[in-house]
DNA sequence: GTGTAAATAGTAACGATTACGATTACTAGT
DNA sequence: ACTAGTAATCGTAATCGTTACTATTTACAC
């Protein structure tokens, strides 16, 4: 997802163009990771120390929600980050130090044919933690 | 795993045994599926209204330290069930009505032999999320 | 029974997130 | 460019789930 791409977007939905949302999208478009909200936030009051967390956790529930950045939780926390692979689905290995992914293809819900039968699937969560080849050299 | 195993495990380690324990035990034991603090709380508040979040949730840690309760997160909020399949690794169908789960024999991480070279991988989750038979029905 | 360490109650603190009323800023229409 | 109307924001407080603390109680070995 580029920054042309999420502006798009937002204006095809009739959200207005802020300053704000400016600073947090080019973020996470300068920064191809997980981030939480406080590290938004941090790197918002650098220009504007009186930042709302009304306003991050507004912006990042629409920007998810819009498919702008795709979201998970780890350890109790959400966490954030620009949307890859336009849409494409897929699932990724996290780096548990710095919040970087890297793809996997393979969707383990293609395997599943086991006795779900009866059962409704609403939605499913594959997720791989370890640290990356540049966290694991340090 | 039953409530005799569960007590050998806390006696091999020398955990006492309170009746807050026990309350506890019997609750996971007669419910076979993912439970919150909360629900534990108020199941205990019965016949203990003044059972301190403290207690529960060092023993509900300790419980899955050890192996007699698995844990995961849903929607930012620790869920605990009894360990089930004596700890043979396994995935879990969770539903997200009422907590009860279907194994998923199936484990992804077989068939991930993508590009992880320089990678340490140090866990991982797969779950699907939905609704179970009793509760579609409903 | 008694001593000792573990476990608990009661309550306060904590971090992440959400909610709120008052104010400000964006944008469409003139 | 000006203005109206609505969206977005600020500043702050409230909420939720969880953890931490100290004084007191309890389980259990002797």
């Amino acid at each position: 997802m580029t920054l042309d791409e999420a502006w798009r977007i937002l204006q095809e939905r009739q959200f207005k163009r802020t300053k704000n949302r400016e600073t947090i999208l080019e973020f996470f478009s300068d920064n191809d990771r997980y981030l939480t909200a406080m590290e938004v936030r941090n790197f918002m009051a650098a220009d504007n120390p009186g930042i709302s967390f009304d306003t991050i956790y507004r912006n990042l529930t629409t920007f998810s929600e819009l498919g702008i950045l795709e979201e998970t939780e780890l350890n109790g926390e959400r966490h954030f980050r620009m949307q890859c692979d336009h849409g494409v689905h897929h699932h990724h290995f996290i780096c548990t130090a710095c919040g970087k992914t890297q793809n996997i293809a393979h969707c383990p819900m293609e395997s599943v044919s086991v006795n779900l039968k009866g059962y409704e699937v609403e939605g499913h969560k594959f997720e791989i933690y370890g640290k990356c080849p540049v966290c694991v050299a340090q």
